[in-house]
DNA sequence: TGAAAGATTGGTAAAATACTAAACAATCGG
DNA sequence: CCGATTGTTTAGTATTTTACCAATCTTTCA
Protein backbone atom coordinates (compact mmCIF):
# COMPACT_ATOMS: atom_id res chain seq x y z
CA UNK A 1 0.00 0.00 0.00
CA UNK A 2 1.98 3.34 -1.26
CA UNK A 3 0.54 6.41 -1.24
CA UNK A 4 1.34 8.92 -3.51
CA UNK A 5 1.31 12.45 -2.64
CA UNK A 6 -1.08 13.28 -4.86
CA UNK A 7 -3.74 10.40 -3.59
CA UNK A 8 -3.92 12.02 -0.38
CA UNK A 9 -3.81 15.53 -1.13
CA UNK A 10 -7.13 14.72 -3.14
CA UNK A 11 -8.25 12.56 -0.31
CA UNK A 12 -8.03 15.36 2.01
CA UNK A 13 -9.76 18.03 -0.48
CA UNK A 14 -12.39 15.79 -1.32
CA UNK A 15 -12.84 15.81 2.35
CA UNK A 16 -12.80 19.02 2.50
CA UNK A 17 -15.98 19.32 -0.03
CA UNK A 18 -17.76 16.55 2.26
CA UNK A 19 -18.04 19.32 4.84
CA UNK A 20 -19.08 21.55 3.05
CA UNK A 21 -21.82 19.64 1.31
CA UNK A 22 -24.75 21.32 3.16
CA UNK A 23 -23.80 24.49 1.80
CA UNK A 24 -24.39 25.87 -1.40
CA UNK A 25 -21.66 27.81 -2.22
CA UNK A 26 -18.78 26.19 -3.74
CA UNK A 27 -15.26 25.88 -1.90
CA UNK A 28 -12.27 27.83 -3.66
CA UNK A 29 -9.04 25.76 -4.39
CA UNK A 30 -7.52 29.25 -2.32
CA UNK A 31 -9.95 27.97 0.78
CA UNK A 32 -8.49 24.34 0.63
CA UNK A 33 -5.14 25.37 0.03
CA UNK A 34 -4.99 27.16 3.58
CA UNK A 35 -6.77 24.85 5.27
CA UNK A 36 -4.38 22.26 4.91
CA UNK A 37 -1.68 23.89 3.45
CA UNK A 38 -1.90 21.83 0.16
CA UNK A 39 0.34 23.17 -2.71
CA UNK A 40 -2.31 25.38 -5.17
CA UNK A 41 -0.76 24.53 -8.34
CA UNK A 42 -0.74 21.05 -7.44
CA UNK A 43 -4.28 21.21 -6.18
CA UNK A 44 -5.50 22.41 -9.43
CA UNK A 45 -4.12 19.13 -11.38
CA UNK A 46 -5.52 17.31 -8.68
CA UNK A 47 -9.37 19.38 -8.67
CA UNK A 48 -9.30 18.75 -12.77
CA UNK A 49 -9.11 15.15 -12.77
CA UNK A 50 -11.50 14.35 -9.87
CA UNK A 51 -13.97 16.45 -12.15
CA UNK A 52 -13.12 14.30 -14.80
CA UNK A 53 -13.43 11.23 -12.57
CA UNK A 54 -17.01 12.83 -11.82
CA UNK A 55 -16.26 12.79 -8.27
CA UNK A 56 -16.57 17.17 -7.93
CA UNK A 57 -17.84 19.60 -10.08
CA UNK A 58 -16.47 23.13 -10.59
CA UNK A 59 -18.74 26.45 -10.98
CA UNK A 60 -16.54 28.92 -12.85
CA UNK A 61 -16.05 32.75 -12.48
CA UNK A 62 -16.65 35.09 -9.31
CA UNK A 63 -17.61 33.02 -6.52
CA UNK A 64 -17.06 30.11 -8.49
CA UNK A 65 -15.37 26.99 -6.71
CA UNK A 66 -15.36 23.22 -6.65
CA UNK A 67 -18.27 21.00 -5.01
CA UNK A 68 -18.70 17.12 -4.50
CA UNK A 69 -20.69 15.94 -7.46
CA UNK A 70 -22.98 13.69 -5.36
CA UNK A 71 -23.68 13.24 -1.59
CA UNK A 72 -20.81 11.90 0.45
CA UNK A 73 -22.27 8.82 1.81
CA UNK A 74 -22.07 7.83 -2.59
CA UNK A 75 -18.48 9.25 -2.06
CA UNK A 76 -15.46 6.36 -1.03
CA UNK A 77 -11.67 5.60 -0.76
CA UNK A 78 -11.96 3.67 -3.55
CA UNK A 79 -13.58 7.00 -5.90
CA UNK A 80 -10.45 9.44 -5.11
CA UNK A 81 -8.09 6.19 -5.58
CA UNK A 82 -9.49 5.28 -9.36
CA UNK A 83 -9.96 8.91 -9.99
CA UNK A 84 -5.92 9.45 -9.65
CA UNK A 85 -4.45 6.15 -10.13
CA UNK A 86 -6.52 4.73 -12.80
CA UNK A 87 -8.27 1.27 -13.56
CA UNK A 88 -6.66 -1.15 -11.35
CA UNK A 89 -5.62 -3.31 -14.01
CA UNK A 90 -2.83 -4.15 -15.36
CA UNK A 91 -0.67 -3.62 -12.61
CA UNK A 92 0.54 -7.12 -12.03
CA UNK A 93 2.24 -6.61 -15.67
CA UNK A 94 5.01 -9.07 -14.82
CA UNK A 95 3.90 -11.99 -13.47
CA UNK A 96 0.73 -11.62 -16.11
CA UNK A 97 2.93 -11.62 -19.29
CA UNK A 98 4.65 -14.72 -17.52
CA UNK A 99 1.50 -16.53 -16.33
CA UNK A 100 0.98 -18.14 -19.73
CA UNK A 101 4.15 -19.81 -19.68
CA UNK A 102 4.06 -20.93 -16.15
CA UNK A 103 1.71 -22.43 -13.73
CA UNK A 104 2.90 -21.53 -11.07
CA UNK A 105 3.18 -18.22 -12.21
CA UNK A 106 -0.46 -18.06 -12.83
CA UNK A 107 -1.45 -19.28 -9.39
CA UNK A 108 0.81 -16.84 -8.11
CA UNK A 109 -1.11 -13.78 -10.63
CA UNK A 110 -4.06 -15.05 -8.62
CA UNK A 111 -2.76 -14.33 -5.85
CA UNK A 112 -1.88 -11.11 -6.59
CA UNK A 113 -5.17 -10.50 -7.98
CA UNK A 114 -6.84 -11.63 -4.97
CA UNK A 115 -5.19 -9.21 -2.64
CA UNK A 116 -6.15 -6.12 -4.95
CA UNK A 117 -10.11 -7.45 -4.69
CA UNK A 118 -9.42 -6.86 -1.25
CA UNK A 119 -8.09 -3.69 -1.44
CA UNK A 120 -10.68 -2.82 -3.52
CA UNK A 121 -12.78 -4.00 -0.89
CA UNK A 122 -11.91 -2.44 2.01
CA UNK A 123 -11.19 1.01 0.21
CA UNK A 124 -14.93 1.09 -0.88
CA UNK A 125 -15.78 0.16 2.67
CA UNK A 126 -14.65 3.94 3.32
CA UNK A 127 -17.44 6.32 2.70
CA UNK A 128 -16.90 10.19 3.05
CA UNK A 129 -19.95 10.51 4.92
CA UNK A 130 -18.25 8.21 7.50
CA UNK A 131 -15.43 10.25 7.56
CA UNK A 132 -17.24 13.86 8.38
CA UNK A 133 -19.46 11.75 11.14
CA UNK A 134 -16.10 10.53 12.61
CA UNK A 135 -14.56 13.88 12.55
CA UNK A 136 -17.88 14.63 14.24
CA UNK A 137 -18.57 12.55 17.01
CA UNK A 138 -15.10 12.34 18.81
CA UNK A 139 -14.36 15.77 20.89
CA UNK A 140 -13.62 18.79 18.96
CA UNK A 141 -12.91 21.95 19.79
CA UNK A 142 -13.09 23.20 16.21
CA UNK A 143 -16.60 24.28 14.48
CA UNK A 144 -17.71 24.43 11.08
CA UNK A 145 -21.03 26.33 10.61
CA UNK B 1 -2.41 -1.85 -5.23
CA UNK B 2 0.67 -1.04 -7.36
CA UNK B 3 3.14 -3.63 -7.87
CA UNK B 4 7.03 -2.64 -8.66
CA UNK B 5 8.65 -4.90 -11.21
CA UNK B 6 11.01 -6.00 -8.36
CA UNK B 7 8.38 -7.06 -6.19
CA UNK B 8 6.89 -9.04 -8.62
CA UNK B 9 10.04 -10.29 -9.92
CA UNK B 10 10.68 -11.29 -5.99
CA UNK B 11 7.48 -13.07 -5.48
CA UNK B 12 8.15 -15.27 -9.12
CA UNK B 13 11.78 -15.98 -7.27
CA UNK B 14 10.57 -17.30 -3.89
CA UNK B 15 7.88 -19.03 -5.13
CA UNK B 16 10.93 -20.86 -7.43
CA UNK B 17 12.82 -21.26 -4.24
CA UNK B 18 9.88 -22.55 -2.65
CA UNK B 19 9.77 -25.33 -5.25
CA UNK B 20 13.24 -26.79 -5.39
CA UNK B 21 12.03 -26.67 -0.84
CA UNK B 22 12.67 -30.77 -0.85
CA UNK B 23 15.99 -30.76 -2.30
CA UNK B 24 19.37 -29.67 -0.37
CA UNK B 25 20.82 -28.01 -3.56
CA UNK B 26 20.73 -24.38 -3.83
CA UNK B 27 19.01 -22.69 -7.23
CA UNK B 28 21.31 -20.15 -9.37
CA UNK B 29 20.76 -17.13 -10.19
CA UNK B 30 20.84 -18.47 -13.40
CA UNK B 31 18.30 -20.92 -12.96
CA UNK B 32 15.79 -18.64 -12.09
CA UNK B 33 16.52 -15.89 -15.07
CA UNK B 34 16.59 -18.95 -17.41
CA UNK B 35 13.36 -20.24 -16.01
CA UNK B 36 11.29 -17.06 -15.80
CA UNK B 37 13.13 -14.14 -18.19
CA UNK B 38 14.33 -12.24 -14.83
CA UNK B 39 17.05 -9.86 -15.48
CA UNK B 40 20.09 -11.36 -13.84
CA UNK B 41 22.06 -8.35 -12.53
CA UNK B 42 18.25 -7.29 -11.08
CA UNK B 43 17.74 -10.31 -9.56
CA UNK B 44 21.05 -10.29 -8.26
CA UNK B 45 19.64 -6.90 -5.65
CA UNK B 46 16.58 -8.44 -5.34
CA UNK B 47 17.67 -11.62 -3.93
CA UNK B 48 20.24 -9.68 -1.91
CA UNK B 49 17.47 -8.02 -0.17
CA UNK B 50 15.43 -11.41 0.54
CA UNK B 51 18.75 -11.90 2.28
CA UNK B 52 18.69 -8.87 4.00
CA UNK B 53 14.95 -9.53 5.06
CA UNK B 54 15.84 -12.96 6.24
CA UNK B 55 13.65 -14.97 3.73
CA UNK B 56 16.28 -16.47 1.81
CA UNK B 57 19.77 -17.91 2.39
CA UNK B 58 22.71 -17.79 0.28
CA UNK B 59 25.75 -20.44 -0.11
CA UNK B 60 28.90 -19.11 -1.87
CA UNK B 61 31.20 -20.31 -4.28
CA UNK B 62 30.65 -23.03 -6.77
CA UNK B 63 27.64 -25.38 -6.18
CA UNK B 64 26.17 -22.48 -4.33
CA UNK B 65 23.01 -20.66 -4.80
CA UNK B 66 20.09 -19.59 -3.04
CA UNK B 67 17.70 -21.14 -0.83
CA UNK B 68 14.42 -20.31 1.15
CA UNK B 69 15.28 -19.22 4.72
CA UNK B 70 12.41 -21.42 6.18
CA UNK B 71 9.75 -23.63 4.99
CA UNK B 72 7.33 -22.34 2.42
CA UNK B 73 4.56 -23.27 4.76
CA UNK B 74 6.09 -20.41 6.94
CA UNK B 75 6.43 -17.27 3.89
CA UNK B 76 3.94 -15.46 3.04
CA UNK B 77 3.44 -12.96 0.11
CA UNK B 78 3.76 -10.35 2.88
CA UNK B 79 7.64 -10.76 3.86
CA UNK B 80 7.89 -10.67 0.35
CA UNK B 81 6.25 -7.37 0.01
CA UNK B 82 8.14 -5.67 3.42
CA UNK B 83 11.77 -7.19 2.36
CA UNK B 84 11.52 -5.20 -0.64
CA UNK B 85 9.76 -2.01 0.35
CA UNK B 86 10.32 -1.80 3.60
CA UNK B 87 7.77 -1.33 6.90
CA UNK B 88 4.50 -0.32 6.30
CA UNK B 89 4.55 2.81 7.80
CA UNK B 90 5.14 6.41 6.64
CA UNK B 91 3.60 5.68 3.72
CA UNK B 92 0.51 8.36 4.92
CA UNK B 93 3.34 10.86 5.05
CA UNK B 94 1.47 13.78 4.22
CA UNK B 95 -1.85 13.01 5.84
CA UNK B 96 0.07 12.32 9.23
CA UNK B 97 1.93 15.71 8.93
CA UNK B 98 -1.14 17.21 9.00
CA UNK B 99 -3.46 15.02 11.12
CA UNK B 100 -2.38 17.13 14.21
CA UNK B 101 -3.67 20.33 12.79
CA UNK B 102 -7.23 19.00 12.02
CA UNK B 103 -9.55 16.63 13.53
CA UNK B 104 -11.14 15.73 10.13
CA UNK B 105 -7.68 14.68 8.56
CA UNK B 106 -6.52 12.91 11.39
CA UNK B 107 -10.11 10.52 11.07
CA UNK B 108 -8.42 10.30 7.54
CA UNK B 109 -5.27 9.28 8.64
CA UNK B 110 -7.18 6.16 10.51
CA UNK B 111 -9.02 5.01 7.79
CA UNK B 112 -6.06 4.92 5.41
CA UNK B 113 -4.26 2.78 8.59
CA UNK B 114 -7.25 0.56 8.63
CA UNK B 115 -6.87 -0.46 4.59
CA UNK B 116 -3.16 -0.69 5.19
CA UNK B 117 -3.70 -3.45 7.42
CA UNK B 118 -6.59 -4.73 5.65
CA UNK B 119 -4.07 -5.25 2.69
CA UNK B 120 -1.17 -6.69 5.22
CA UNK B 121 -4.08 -9.34 6.24
CA UNK B 122 -4.61 -10.42 2.90
CA UNK B 123 -1.01 -10.62 2.14
CA UNK B 124 -0.12 -12.39 5.48
CA UNK B 125 -3.35 -15.19 4.34
CA UNK B 126 -1.71 -16.28 1.02
CA UNK B 127 1.80 -18.49 2.34
CA UNK B 128 4.24 -19.98 -0.61
CA UNK B 129 3.22 -23.69 0.51
CA UNK B 130 -0.27 -22.37 -0.87
CA UNK B 131 0.88 -21.40 -3.88
CA UNK B 132 3.08 -24.31 -4.75
CA UNK B 133 0.06 -26.50 -3.48
CA UNK B 134 -2.15 -24.87 -5.75
CA UNK B 135 -0.04 -25.17 -8.45
CA UNK B 136 0.11 -28.55 -8.27
CA UNK B 137 -3.42 -29.70 -8.10
CA UNK B 138 -4.60 -27.84 -11.07
CA UNK B 139 -4.01 -30.08 -14.07
CA UNK B 140 -0.33 -29.51 -15.15
CA UNK B 141 1.70 -30.96 -18.05
CA UNK B 142 5.14 -29.95 -16.69
CA UNK B 143 6.79 -30.91 -13.78
CA UNK B 144 9.38 -29.97 -11.43
CA UNK B 145 11.12 -33.47 -9.88
C1' DT C 1 44.96 -23.24 -8.32
C1' DG C 2 41.23 -22.01 -11.09
C1' DA C 3 36.64 -22.16 -12.38
C1' DA C 4 32.08 -21.14 -10.55
C1' DA C 5 29.19 -19.20 -7.78
C1' DG C 6 27.47 -15.11 -4.82
C1' DA C 7 28.73 -10.03 -2.76
C1' DT C 8 29.48 -5.36 -3.39
C1' DT C 9 29.90 -1.08 -5.55
C1' DG C 10 28.93 2.24 -8.70
C1' DG C 11 26.84 3.69 -12.12
C1' DT C 12 22.78 5.24 -15.61
C1' DA C 13 18.79 5.81 -18.89
C1' DA C 14 14.07 6.31 -18.56
C1' DA C 15 10.01 7.03 -16.27
C1' DA C 16 7.22 8.83 -12.63
C1' DT C 17 6.52 12.27 -9.18
C1' DA C 18 5.65 16.64 -7.46
C1' DC C 19 5.42 20.37 -8.44
C1' DT C 20 5.56 25.78 -10.98
C1' DA C 21 4.21 29.19 -14.44
C1' DA C 22 1.67 31.43 -17.64
C1' DA C 23 -1.82 32.36 -20.77
C1' DC C 24 -6.76 31.57 -21.34
C1' DA C 25 -11.88 31.46 -20.49
C1' DA C 26 -15.91 32.11 -17.95
C1' DT C 27 -18.71 34.44 -14.50
C1' DC C 28 -20.57 38.17 -11.81
C1' DG C 29 -20.83 42.60 -9.34
C1' DG C 30 -21.10 47.17 -10.24
C1' DC D 1 -19.62 46.34 -20.50
C1' DC D 2 -15.50 46.23 -17.48
C1' DG D 3 -12.58 44.21 -14.61
C1' DA D 4 -11.84 41.43 -10.69
C1' DT D 5 -12.21 36.71 -9.50
C1' DT D 6 -12.45 32.30 -10.21
C1' DG D 7 -11.60 27.84 -12.78
C1' DT D 8 -9.10 25.71 -17.39
C1' DT D 9 -5.48 24.36 -20.07
C1' DT D 10 -0.91 23.69 -21.51
C1' DA D 11 3.76 23.54 -20.91
C1' DG D 12 7.65 22.90 -18.56
C1' DT D 13 11.04 21.19 -14.90
C1' DA D 14 13.68 19.68 -10.83
C1' DT D 15 13.86 15.69 -8.10
C1' DT D 16 13.25 11.08 -7.10
C1' DT D 17 12.41 6.45 -8.10
C1' DT D 18 12.69 2.58 -11.04
C1' DA D 19 14.90 -0.84 -13.44
C1' DC D 20 18.31 -2.10 -14.71
C1' DC D 21 24.04 -3.09 -16.38
C1' DA D 22 28.94 -3.75 -15.54
C1' DA D 23 32.91 -4.54 -13.16
C1' DT D 24 35.37 -6.02 -9.41
C1' DC D 25 35.85 -8.66 -5.29
C1' DT D 26 35.20 -12.72 -2.31
C1' DT D 27 34.19 -17.34 -1.26
C1' DT D 28 33.94 -22.19 -2.16
C1' DC D 29 34.93 -26.61 -4.17
C1' DA D 30 37.06 -29.86 -7.42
Amino acid sequence: MRLSAKIEYAAIAVLELAQHWNSDEPVRIRTICAAHGVPAGFLVQILLQLKGAGVVTSTRGAAGGYQLARSPAEITLDDVFRAIEGPDELITAITAARAAQSRSVSVLLDAWKEVAANETDSLRAVTFADLVERSRVTSNPMYYI
